[in-house]
DNA sequence: TTGACAAGTATAGGTTGCCTATATATAATT
DNA sequence: AATTATATATAGGCAACCTATACTTGTCAA
């Protein structure tokens, strides 16, 4: 992520969750997606992509299957029913601490 | 904090600083004003928040003065020039970001 | 046609931010 | 008198993210 991340450090997961709601991804895919959507706000670097990724595999939350069409290797990345879940809580919980800092720093307010 | 404290790590200095920014205060009561403002969101624990006093003073932020006078030992805190230019980076920092996050997980935003 | 660069995935190692646990001392409560 | 709340402090640890590096294949220009 761009300058100061520590910011919003913990939102990552989330974030990636979110993409693959839509639709199934590869990693390079969801780093250009988060660039493009967030108007350079966040800059997901690789290194802490891919690693992410792994560890989601591993608590069910994403399944991968991958796809060699096009001569590169890419792995797509698949949400299953408990990432969806988590998913689902984290954004709860983001939208409950958003609101709780805007009525601390004051200024724009979230809905819902 | 409770829960989840990870989706906002790295918002505690700029939630201090705009606790000090409308008053001096001591850290007791930074713990405490933290968890009314935010309906019990933020529970910020002692081994947290003092070092990082210790280190926002360190870095010209803050400024400290003793008061024994109640009998009990306060140190209370005073937002610099610095803190206060801090304060305002960090603050145009976490709106452009949670702009960001809202773009990409929905939900409404109000205000610019 | 080869040399450079972009696409794509991967890991090791380090920094930072916050937490838990613990310690100390005094005031208020019981 | 003993416990709890107030008030500050530090050590040690974990988790999240970054940098740096590595490797392979495809593409495009010189």
């Amino acid at each position: 992520m761009a300058t100061d991340s520590s910011l919003f450090s913990g939102s990552m997961t989330m974030l990636i969750l979110k993409l693959l709601e839509q639709k199934d991804m590869y990693g390079y895919e969801m780093i250009d997606t988060l660039t493009q959507r967030s108007n350079n706000a966040f800059e997901m670097k690789a290194g802490t992509l891919y690693p992410l990724l792994h560890s989601l595999v591993q608590k069910k939350c994403l399944e991968v299957y991958q796809d060699d069409a096009s001569g590169k290797m890419r792995k797509y990345y698949h949400l299953t029913a408990v990432g969806q879940k988590i998913l689902k809580e984290k954004t709860q919980t983001w939208h409950e601490y958003s609101k709780a800092v805007v009525r601390i720093i004051g200024g724009e307010c979230y809905g819902n």
